[in-house]
RNA sequence: GGGCCCUUAGCUCAGCGGAUUAGAGCGCCUGACUACGGAUCAGGAGGCCAUAGGUUCGAAUCCUAUAGGGCCCA
């Protein structure tokens, strides 16, 4: 099923052919940027007559007259210096409307070449509760994951999480010094960042300590009894306090395969990268330097000076025979090629590290992975009101169960004022979905490049570009049919549906006025907002779909009576609440975030 | 010192391969409930798109500088 983008670019593409062939330029349609002037817009007459050095309006006449869309738009009309303007008809809009409410996908096809398609997100640090750093990563792949399998994918959602390194020695000697194993089933988190951070401040000070330390990691590294079973333990209970958190942001890994998973292929790496001359040994560690084949200012493994340019490059073993994270994620950028076939690796992870990625994507390519698509989604950091990365009041980090807490009781506080008659358990329920969804949402509608400052006001606000808002529109759209009743509503559909089977070329539905149109309108380009989403990873496109779909539909639910309306109407009418109400739905649960019924 | 990013209405931000009169939300002002949820809608005020050049018939958008801010590396 087309979008009616995708309809009007493929006419025009039709006639550019018939008219300049072989067609010249990829056809253009986009969404006109003011309504008055049409529904969509193409430029192609003015580009292809810069090309042919034509006159653009002769061009942008002659298209007109070719363009063949009698059955879904108006004659386009040419404006200004050489654009098509279309304005698409009623009746074909109406035939859109039900071939996509009566489609359990909406009318949102499944890509035409499926990928496998590793989503890297969430990434935390079993020894380190899971705090706000860890929100934007974890929500984004998340909503990422979930478009991706929609369109049809293969999404393998793979948790990257911090499981080895140099941290793990402190924990050792400090557990073994004063651990409990009570605590640490109880709460593994607060109790080896406890130990964490105590060790650290002693080794500052103490050299004997750091030393203890280091023997630590090395016995573990070693392969010693005792720390390798110390370390499961630390592991096993982390991942479970791990999966509460996940339960509740209701996320899910198909894999949580951890730095320590690519342990024993690190010796390997490094050595398959010796033999093919891609790393050498330096100063007694072995790194990856810059072979010349890129331009100076392009090469990620160089930095410009004052005077030419500098080495920069990329360790994968440390002088003291330890490995660094590039080694690991080079072991696992060929583990996700030749275990899941991976076409693609999207990493979600904070814009500080986009010069390691430019490191490890050249060097992935140089070690043969080059035919692998290796995206870095970047996002920027969430500050506090002082414009500074968010802190508790005593400077610590956010957590992450804290956060969630907040914004569902926050939430239920604000559903208690305004449903007092509503019983304490149903409210618990909406504070969990409301809350928890304003949470992801005011994340995933902005731009994720920009930093952007937290504000409980702002994300639980009931009005403006929030989840609340939203979840009400979709409430409304399900009110009407409580009231209607659902068999009414059935026996309506039904009707409407023998309709269209009577007449698949006709409409069973008939829309006139402007707020139906323009309603119409927008549930059509659904798919639009999908791919343009997927395409840049940029979940706010749909979340401005959404704002905007809810905006008309409820200027709609204003100016356009249902229920009471002449029959006709009345079942066209309810068939675009239905379609609203599943599209808000789809694409919300698509980011990762709930409906309810009533709120 | 080098790199990445940001600067659009009082505030928070959209603006998707340049193109017709620059948008939204919040806040402010004025209206609208005996219709299906007013958690809504209709309307108003408010902008030299940081600055200066360049490309173009046409630039918030592309290019080059400059200023201010954030981050990364050294």
């Amino acid at each position: 099923m087309n979008t009616p983008r995708q309809e009007l670019e493929a006419r025009v593409a039709q006639a550019v052919q018939k008219l300049f062939s072989p067609a010249p330029l990829p056809p253009f349609v986009r969404p006109c940027p003011d309504a008055r002037h049409g529904d969509f817009q193409t430029n192609v007459a003015l580009v292809h007559a810069k090309e042919a050095k034509a006159n653009p309006r002769e061009l942008a006449v002659k298209l007109s007259e070719t363009v063949e869309l009698e059955d879904i738009a108006e004659k386009p009309e040419i404006a200004g210096p050489g654009f098509l303007n279309f304005r698409l008809k009623p009746e074909y809009l109406a035939k859109q409307v039900v071939a996509r409410w009566d489609d359990a996908r909406l009318g949102v096809p499944l890509v035409a070449n499926p990928e496998t398609i590793v989503i890297d997100y969430s990434s935390p640090n079993i020894a380190k509760e899971m705090h706000v750093g860890h929100l934007r990563s974890t929500v984004l792949g998340d909503a990422l994951a979930r478009l991706h399998l929609f369109l049809g994918h293969t999404v393998i959602a793979d948790n990257h999480i911090g499981d080895w390194g140099t941290g793990f020695g402190m924990i050792l000697f400090g557990y073994k010094r004063d651990g409990d194993p009570e605590k640490l089933r109880l709460d593994p988190f607060g109790h080896l960042e406890g130990i964490y951070q105590r060790v650290r401040e002693e080794a500052k000070n103490d050299p004997a300590v750091n030393d203890a330390a280091k023997r630590e990691l090395v016995l573990l590294q070693q392969g010693d009894a005792e720390n390798r079973k110390l370390w499961e333990q630390f592991l096993k209970y982390s991942l479970e306090a791990l999966e509460v958190i996940y339960q509740r942001l209701g996320v899910q890994f198909d894999y949580t395969l951890g730095e320590s998973f690519y342990n024993d292929a690190l010796p390997g790496v490094v050595a398959n990268l010796l033999e093919r001359f891609i790393a050498r040994e330096s100063e007694g560690a072995v790194a990856i330097f810059s072979d010349g084949q890129l331009a100076p200012k392009d090469d990620p493994f160089l930095v410009s000076e004052k005077e030419g340019f500098r080495d920069n490059p990329l360790l994968i073993r440390k002088s003291d025979g330890g490995y660094n994270y590039a080694t690991t994620d080079l072991a696992t950028i060929r583990y996700r090629r030749e275990h899941f076939h991976a076409k693609r690796v999207v990493y979600v992870v904070d814009g500080r590290q986009q010069m390691h990625f430019k490191q490890l994507f050249e060097a992935a390519k140089r070690w043969g992975y080059g035919d692998m698509e290796l995206e870095h989604v970047w996002f920027g950091t969430i500050l506090g009101a002082d414009k500074k990365p968010i802190k508790t009041r005593e400077g610590g980090d956010v957590k992450l169960k804290a956060l969630i807490a907040e914004a569902e009781e926050r939430a239920g506080k604000i559903i208690a004022e305004k449903r007092p008659e509503m019983s304490e358990h149903d409210r618990a329920v909406l504070g969990r979905v409301i809350g928890l969804g304003a949470l992801k949402y005011a994340d995933l509608a902005q731009n994720r490049n920009l930093d952007y400052v937290f504000s409980w006001e702002k994300l639980l606000a009931f009005d403006g570009n929030t989840a609340p808002y939203l979840q009400n529109a979709y409430v409304r759209t399900r009110s009407i049919f409580r009231k209607a009743g659902t068999e009414t509503v059935e026996g309506i559909f039904a009707k409407v549906r023998a309709i269209q089977k009577l007449d698949p070329a006709g409409a069973a539905i008939f829309l006139s006025e402007p707020a139906e149109l323009a309603l119409s309108k927008k549930l059509l380009d659904f798919a639009d907002s999908l791919h343009m989403a997927a395409q840049e990873y940029r979940p706010h496109y749909l979340c401005l779909y959404l704002f905007e779909l809810a905006t008309l539909f409820h200027k709609f639910w204003e100016s356009c009576p249902v229920l009471t309306a002449e029959e006709a109407v009345r079942n066209s009418r309810l068939v675009l609440c239905d379609l609203t109400g599943r599209t808000l739905a789809q694409g919300l649960k698509l980011l990762g975030i709930d409906v309810i019924e009533q709120m």
